[in-house]
DNA sequence: GAGCACTGC
């Protein structure tokens, strides 16, 4: 490769400054009109690309007008990384210590101080500061940035900030609150309005121009075939002139196959003849997504050798997490993977779907970061126009509401339907939400949170593992669950080899770490691992167990253990006792909060859940109760996946005894009971009236014909992914051949 | 007899 190929190839691409200065930004000629604008009114709205510096320069510019006297700018980012290195370049910027006037605050990691007058953080973790102090008294400004990404917490935070500011200053506040939300240039007038029709100032950004072009290779029906990408990659390799390339896929799979394909024909390249741009030599090849290894990961920003060209063939985690340098080209198959909820079967479904319009234009804007680039979009123009649409839906109308409903109602906003939401969630998903907020006690046929609701708020966890901690807690027993719902909160922990005989031996070993503890609940398993794994060990290489998951695992059951320590110390945190061996009460502190996951078995292997949907739903095969569903009658299952058919993963038998109880609350009370209790205070005459309504009845999504549908929505989602495992099959040797 | 996009508290 090194047969001294001439002028020099990457250095010369690199336009730009690698760090720009503060003083060099095209910011700083808009910084009076910014100070200005914020301390004359109490929203304002900053728009501006990447490279405008508004992240780093614009609390800055706040702070030395004196606008923190009365409190600390707040400066939340959706991403923790992100928060780190932006806090780091000001803190050096003010020459000053980060945790001193500039600092920072993420999940299990807190370098801020009394001093601290400019704090970047999260919006999770904002959004937990508003639990704990509601008038955010300490803070005078509230930077909301990265707000076109619409995180769930940045949208529930609009909402917040709207409501506190229209309570006029209240008592507690020294000063008015001043919001400034920082968005890339997306549905401004919207977000405007919004906030009462406030004034937006643009920042010009510092991105060079990117060429667009369709290669009308993706007919609509097609998923995102992983060849067509290594055609169109080809082409550029052997046609542009050098810079890297960045290639979109959806998921691991796609993506270690088109390494594979391009690999082999890079391989067979004569670069005396093909070649068109004699300076490039070489391609290497990097796959790139969120289940790799950090050092791994971390290879994909060493600059490549003088001469050759780099190609990351990566998925949407390329799009906003991780930037690399030197891209100039970048293909985009025009797809995604997403998690959509479906609130009436009530499952969550990662769905392959087509990217949006401002997702397309998000991932072109990755080959103009340091010079002129070209976008391949491997779909038509037709696809555009007819398949994308032009905004992706925020997160916060496809997900479970549960645990936003909850914080909501801690926060004493009781009419969750009207709350200001920027983009309303369907009823539907509220009143599931609120449906199953009563079903596990947080909140009461009125709508009001219980004291058990204000213990549940407390941990970063989904409600129903909340509950079950809290039983276990109760029964002084937390030492079982707390490892259990941090097991259970971060990434799997198995690791699944893709050669044939390693996964083999792998779940030999898996199958050995639940013999361990009685072969027969997954849940103990995962308690088995966490008690077992203390150190990235050879214990982790013989039982093929992720050390990263485990690791955040540890952490997560510290900061748990915190809050478990402190609610017990209150005086009226709930005490039982039970007697009986250990298995059993694990089992009956997951039934306290899977309840709403039991099923029962049916016919021959398939299992009927029990939450008035009455889905049929297999044990998944990575569970060690795989294989012995006949022996079994009663489960609890932590989740679903839908692929080909409806799976439960992370299972434990149980007595129906333990759940005969609890099962009736499952449908004591319909959803549209609570939408009106969500609105209004009513009597319980009256909600004994409604109860027998049908006509409400239809419009909560609990009639016969609903329920059809939601089934087909489930038949489609299989087919769909049958299609695509068939593609995936077959595409990568079909249309390529053609070609080559 | 299977598959896990990405964040966050």
């Amino acid at each position: 490769n090194n047969g001294g190929g001439g002028r020099a190839a990457r250095g010369s691409l690199r336009r730009g400054p690698p760090a720009m200065e503060g003083g060099a930004l095209p910011i700083r000629r808009h910084r009076r009109a910014l100070v200005r604008a914020v301390s004359e009114r109490p929203f304002l709205i900053v728009t501006g690309e990447t490279g405008s510096g508004k992240s780093t320069q614009l609390p800055k510019y706040l702070y030395e007008a004196g606008l923190a006297k009365h409190g600390a700018i707040g400066v939340t980012q959706p991403r923790r990384v992100a928060t780190i290195s932006v806090a780091q370049r000001v803190a050096e910027e003010m020459g000053c210590a980060l945790g001193g006037v500039v600092g920072y605050q993420v999940r299990f990691d807190d370098c801020s101080s009394e001093e601290t007058a400019i704090k970047y953080m999260t919006d999770g973790c904002l959004l937990r500061h508003i639990l704990a102090d509601p008038l955010l008294s300490k803070y005078s400004i509230i930077i909301l940035d990265e707000a076109h990404e619409r995180s769930l917490s940045t949208d529930i935070l609009f909402g917040l900030l709207k409501k506190l500011f229209l309570q006029n200053k209240p008592p507690g506040r020294k000063t008015e609150m001043k919001v400034v939300v920082m968005s890339a240039t997306l549905e401004v007038d919207k977000l405007s309005e919004f906030f009462g029709h406030c004034s937006v100032l643009h920042i010009p950004g510092r991105s060079y121009p990117v060429k667009e072009i369709f290669c009308n290779l993706l007919s609509p029906r097609d998923t995102g075939s992983s060849a067509y990408a290594v055609k169109v990659t080809l082409d550029i390799h052997l046609n542009e002139a050098e810079g890297d390339i960045l290639v979109f896929l959806t998921g691991q799979i796609e993506i270690e196959k088109a390494c594979d394909l391009l690999f082999k024909k890079a391989e067979t390249i004569d670069y005396r003849y093909e070649v068109h741009d004699q300076s490039v030599e070489g391609l290497l090849i990097l796959p790139l997504y969120g289940s790799m290894s950090t050092d791994q990961q971390k290879r994909i920003f060493l600059p490549a050798p003088k001469g050759i060209r780099k190609c990351v063939v990566s998925t949407n985690i390329a799009a906003t997490s991780l930037t690399i340098e030197g891209v100039r080209y970048v293909v985009d198959s025009g797809f995604v993977k997403q998690l959509n909820h479906n609130p009436r079967v009530g499952l969550d479904i990662l769905e392959v779907v087509p990217i949006s319009k401002s997702e397309a234009m998000q991932r072109a804007g990755r080959a103009g970061r340091t010079s002129s680039g070209k976008s391949y979009r491997l779909y038509s123009t037709e696809f555009w126009e007819q398949c994308m649409p032009d905004h992706t839906v925020p997160e916060i109308k496809r997900t479970s509401l549960t645990s936003v409903i909850l914080t909501l109602k801690c926060l004493s906003v009781h009419d969750v339907i009207r709350f200001p939401y920027l983009d309303r969630p369907e009823e539907r998903h509220i009143l599931e939400a609120l449906k199953q907020l009563y079903q596990c006690d947080a909140i009461d046929r009125r709508g009001h949170v219980t004291r058990l609701g204000e213990f549940l708020v407390q941990f970063p966890l989904p409600p129903n593992l909340s509950c079950a901690v809290i039983k276990a807690a109760s029964l002084d027993c937390e030492d079982m669950l707390l490892p259990i719902a941090a097991m259970l909160s971060v990434e799997n922990v198995f690791i699944r080899p893709g050669d044939p005989q390693k996964q083999k031996e792998a779940e030999l070993q898996h199958q050995e770490l639940s013999s361990q503890v009685g072969g027969c609940n997954d849940f103990a398993t995962l308690l088995n691992i966490f008690e077992q794994c203390k150190s990235p060990s050879a214990w982790c290489h013989k039982y093929w167990i992720h050390w990263r998951a485990v690791k955040s695992a540890l952490s997560v059951e510290k900061q748990l253990r915190e809050i478990t320590n402190k609610l017990k110390q209150l005086p009226d945190f709930p005490k039982e006792t039970f007697e009986g061996s250990r298995t059993e009460l694990l089992r009956r502190c997951l039934c306290a909060g899977y309840f709403i996951n039991v099923a029962r078995r049916s016919a021959a292997r398939t299992f009927c859940t029990m939450d008035g949907h009455g889905s049929i739903v297999y044990i998944h095969p990575s569970s060690t109760l795989y294989n012995q569903e006949t022996r079994l009658e009663w489960i609890i299952f932590h989740d679903v996946t839908v692929t080909s058919k409806i799976y439960v993963r992370t299972v434990c038998p149980v007595r129906y005894e333990w759940v005969k109880d609890l099962l009736p609350r499952l449908h004591q009370i319909d959803a549209y009971e609570l939408s009106s209790v969500a609105r209004e205070e009513v009597t319980e005459e009256e909600i004994t009236r409604w109860k027998h309504k049908e006509d409400l009845r239809r419009q909560c999504g609990l009639t016969k014909l609903e329920k059809r549908n939601d089934d087909k929505s489930i038949q489609d989602a299989r087919a769909r992914y049958l299609e695509r495992k068939q593609q995936r099959a077959q595409g990568l040797s079909g249309p390529l051949k053609e070609t080559s």
